[in-house]
DNA sequence: AGACTTTTAAATGTCTGACAAATAAAAATT
DNA sequence: AATTTTTATTTGTCAGACATTTAAAAGTCT
């Protein structure tokens, strides 16, 4: 592990990425203690300070844990699920945000990933699960929810039926593509006929997921789009009208 | 924005913390400067080295970029698709051969993402993308390739069967997926007639894509993931016997 | 006046040395 | 033997300094 004090690169960015590369590779291995920060200087050539930097950029990555005392120092991290999901809703959602993708974009791409899932969902989901989604069901029924709970929900109702596929790497990556969608949801104002339709798709999404009818669940999902779709559309339409 | 320093986290985290609130929260926006570390250590009160650790953790997220010099600082960076990708490549991959996903699962992932892609592709993409696709084909009918060029030109395939699409999005949930899955996939010796059938599989989908007929995209990559996971059953049953 | 050069100021990048706080092991005490 | 105290190690934080980069301001020459 060597860095080159004349390129470009900040130093500490150099020993970030020269520590990553020996984790990716794997000649860290998990909860492997990397040498002290101070052995850590000496090694690169650098001061404390700059080594501390390159370690909090990996730390920001989850790549790394530190711990104070006697035998602490800092370790490789095993890079959980959990970790993996907030890392991607947080960059999803700024994609989303920070690049105006459109709803429909956005909205065709879920879509089209949670369809991915379906016929999975509906050979595997465990009586829990389904509960669950048949609970968000009924909480999108109740009067009086606002739209904020409603779209809550709708992500609660999507997830069980994400997670029902029992593929983490499948939850993983839908995960980032079902939260980030949901600050763009929130732009829309559901009526009380809204509400209904998409309560209907539900139950005919659950239904076909519980009779175990993989195609059925898919075409309740393309119709869902649809709708979801046809919805923003007025919606933005009439707000474009107002101005 | 406020930290506070009786909490048992880092104040760099938290100042991390605070600032990317902020960003995500939208009352920072895309290229605004913040405020000059000397500043932002005013007003956290604490010392600038702190204030760098945690502006460190957010250029490690490709969240600010640092410029020196007399109108330089930290500015909110706009986080772009190639950035998003690359950052869920390493979490993918790291994700994957720390946690000892099984090759079933990721390969059922994968292949899942894809069909959900298939159909989109199928109506959308351009000659490029389908040149592209023929011009893997070829290469991988080559002989004398190396198993690590094989699997490559197969990422690039899929790559551009995915980019088909054309939906930003997706392509960018879909890299970590099907690039996570690269080393898996390199362990995996393919002998001539192996290839054979996966070009033949290929082949199949990409006239398929050519002619818009989604469903049979879709069940090409069915049938090349079964494909795939005898073929890396039978490696994996061989490698076992061996011991 | 305009083009060029020099100076200056502001900002990040790096270094040094110090102290605080946490923590586990070693030493001392009961 | 059990408990308490000390000690050593390591990260977390701070303060101040200097180096480097950069753009704007000031100065100089034609």
């Amino acid at each position: 592990m060597k860095i080159d004090p004349n390129s470009t690169a900040d130093l500490s960015a150099q020993i970030a990425t020269a520590i990553r590369d020996a984790i990716v590779a794997g000649d860290l291995i998990v909860d492997e203690r990397l040498p002290s920060e101070s052995e850590l200087a000496e090694q690169f050539q650098v001061s404390r300070a700059t080594v501390r930097e390159g370690l909090k950029r990996l730390a920001a990555q989850s790549l790394i844990r530190t711990q104070r005392g006697a035998t602490g120092g800092a370790f490789v991290n095993r890079l959980s699920f959990e970790d993996a999901y907030s890392q991607q809703i947080t960059t999803s959602t700024l994609l989303l945000s920070m690049n105006a993708v459109s709803f429909d974009t956005a909205c065709e791409a879920r879509y089209a990933l949670e369809r991915a899932c379906a016929p999975l969902s509906a050979s595997r989901r465990t009586a829990d699960q389904l509960a669950t989604m048949r609970a968000e069901i009924f909480r999108q029924g109740q009067p009086g929810l606002t739209d904020e709970a409603f779209c809550a929900s709708d992500v609660a109702f999507h997830r069980a039926l994400v997670d029902g596929a029992h593929n983490p790497v499948l939850s993983y990556q839908l995960a980032g593509a079902v939260e980030a969608m949901q600050p763009l949801m929130n732009m829309i104002t559901f009526t009380a006929r809204d509400r209904a339709t998409i309560l209907t798709l539900h139950t005919t999404i659950t239904d076909a997921i519980e009779s175990g009818k993989g195609d059925a669940a898919v075409a309740g999902l393309s119709a869902l789009e649809e709708e979801t779709r046809n919805l923003a559309a007025d919606v933005f339409a009439r707000r474009a009208a107002k101005r």
